[in-house]
DNA sequence: TTGTAAGCGTTATCAG
DNA sequence: CTGATAACGCTTACAA
């Protein structure tokens, strides 16, 4: 492999000039630079990046740290992160967190000890005081998903509480007005700010939520067929169903199937999230937007900004969810 | 941050030692070991990964190129290789090819820029020729789900035309005779795989294929629900419908149910893949397993024997796919 | 506008 | 078993 230094031998330049010509900065004339880069594509030249990254100080990488690689959400994420750092010739180290806290601590040890330039993560079962020592760190860190009050700035986050209402508010403008709801973790703020938005509805209607008409699931399928049954077993009436993302949706209306329903006559339900195969499923999910891949993007913006200087790129912090209607749902005569 | 020179001076040795420790090589006594440590962990050490680079020619990385980061098929490719490549202390690189060209390649040239170790790709664009070619280079590559003969050795792939025959078998043995059936697209190889061993199950059974009842696709969802329409707009009975992959199935499914059909009963589906959510689907979807996640970590085994001299690492090339019964296929009576 | 030379933090070769 | 010391390939003051 050539290095710099035969490069500069041919082009009959210094070190410093070829230097000058790969990185575009300091004043070089065109006929030297001309001399230099076609020296370059002589040799095939290509820059040893670890050794710009020694002598920088700047890796040109950014670490991403997710719960899971896998899964229609996190997929949607690392596209756009991955997109967005592409076209700015940087490079994504991307590891799991599997929302356990030894994990998530692990991978973001890794990614630090990879030099990244910056890191975004997502991550769950790591505390708020953690985030906040971590940010004081030297590298610089965003946090998707999640709002940490003391460091707002350095996250990109959903606003859950409207994801909540508006889910809610779809069921009762249908004349729903017994509504189960399966949540996800009450460990993970986003569902009970989800949660919180639905209550919100619910009483400005003038409705009182029903306790034994929740169950605590864990944002994957079979807690939302688990959940379904749970609730069924109590023999209260509801017409409507809430589930705090759609794979738990998916797994209800498995098993609302199963038991001979008819969706959504015999009973609506609703998601949140709009992952891809919402929309594949039997009925069509109504279900709530989040937009995860633009929230990617712009996390990867901030870094851009904060790191590598591409001033002039605006932040928003927080989105808004939007509601998706499909056929899930049906009103109550 | 503190450099390793500090760590030697505080432990009162050389840097050599010091970096003996570190890499656990050459003939340390357990006094001074215990010394080093000691001082490294008094002041936080992490070894600069730059520096380690650049004076080991080893970045410890691998680049992953694979069509789309997204999907419920190469999350799983992903987490496979992640999973593995962490545990060995490697780190991923991740980078998107978008089933074109030039996107590919551009993708490669990116990773072998950022000095990987070895690169793991799914490529399906790029000609067989232009991956002998690569791996010629210095950089070694391993290649999934792709059989490329000169270069077998380096290749991870799945026996397709054992899964289409396997598909096909399964439908003439409950009794189907018009087999309708929606391919990928004519120049991925795998789909050309599959349908060969589809041919020859009809054939070994004497039954011909019909032409009419085929549809070209694009292993996209949408491309399964309009393929099902065009197959039913030639009038020509058909009692199964095979799909070449699971998102074209629950494409097609859709559009049958849409049109009043009771699947299995009025259709029968079976797909390819086993994606996460083919068991999610109405009816639950009868397909082919695709070992994607075994698959990826027998490539990073790969490299590790061949890079990073994990020897006695067993690696087998060819996966075998295996049928997965569940209820989109009725029997004909 | 161009060149010189001092690092950047490790690894690895040789001696001892 | 341990220590000097020369690479590794590039960036970046500082000079010219």
């Amino acid at each position: 492999m050539a290095t710099i230094y035969e490069v500069s031998e041919l082009a009959g330049v210094s070190l410093a000039t070829v230097s000058r010509v790969m990185n575009n900065n300091g004043k070089v004339s065109q006929k030297t630079r001309d001399k230099v880069l076609d020296a370059m594509s002589k040799l095939g030249y290509r820059p040893n990046s670890s050794a710009q990254s020694l002598a920088s100080n700047r890796t040109n990488s950014v670490g991403v740290l997710i719960p899971e690689l896998k899964g229609p959400f996190f997929g949607q994420l690392m596209a756009g992160v991955e997109e967005q750092l592409r076209k700015a010739n940087k490079h994504v180290i991307i590891t799991a967190g599997h929302s356990e806290e030894h994990s998530e601590k692990d991978g973001i040890e890794f990614l630090l000890s990879r030099n990244c330039d910056a890191i975004i993560v997502h991550v769950e079962a790591v505390s708020d005081d953690y985030l906040i020592e971590l940010s004081r760190g030297t590298v610089p860190i965003v946090i998707i998903n999640r709002y940490v009050e003391a460091i707002a700035d350095k996250c990109i986050y959903l606003d859950n509480k409207i994801g909540g209402y508006l889910a809610a508010k779809t069921l009762l403008g249908k004349g729903h007005k017994n509504i189960a709801y399966i949540s996800g973790p009450k460990w993970k703020e986003d569902s009970n700010e989800r949660i919180f938005g639905h209550k919100a509805a619910l009483e400005e209607a003038g409705i009182e939520f029903d306790e034994d008409l929740l169950y605590v699931g864990s944002y994957v399928h079979e807690s939302g067929s688990i959940g379904l049954t749970e609730l069924l077993h109590k023999n209260k009436k509801f017409t409507a169903l809430v589930c705090s993302n759609d794979e738990m949706a998916s797994g209800a209306m498995s098993t609302a199937r199963k038991l001979g329903y008819d969706l959504p006559n015999d009973l609506s339900v609703i998601g949140f999230d709009n992952i891809i195969y919402s929309s594949y499923l039997f009925p069509t999910l109504t279900t709530i937007n989040y937009p995860v891949m633009t929230m990617a993007k712009m996390a990867v913006d901030m870094v851009l900004r904060d790191v590598y200087e591409h001033h002039k790129l605006k932040i928003s912090n927080v989105f808004s969810p939007k509601l998706v209607e499909r056929n899930s749902v049906a009103s109550i005569k």
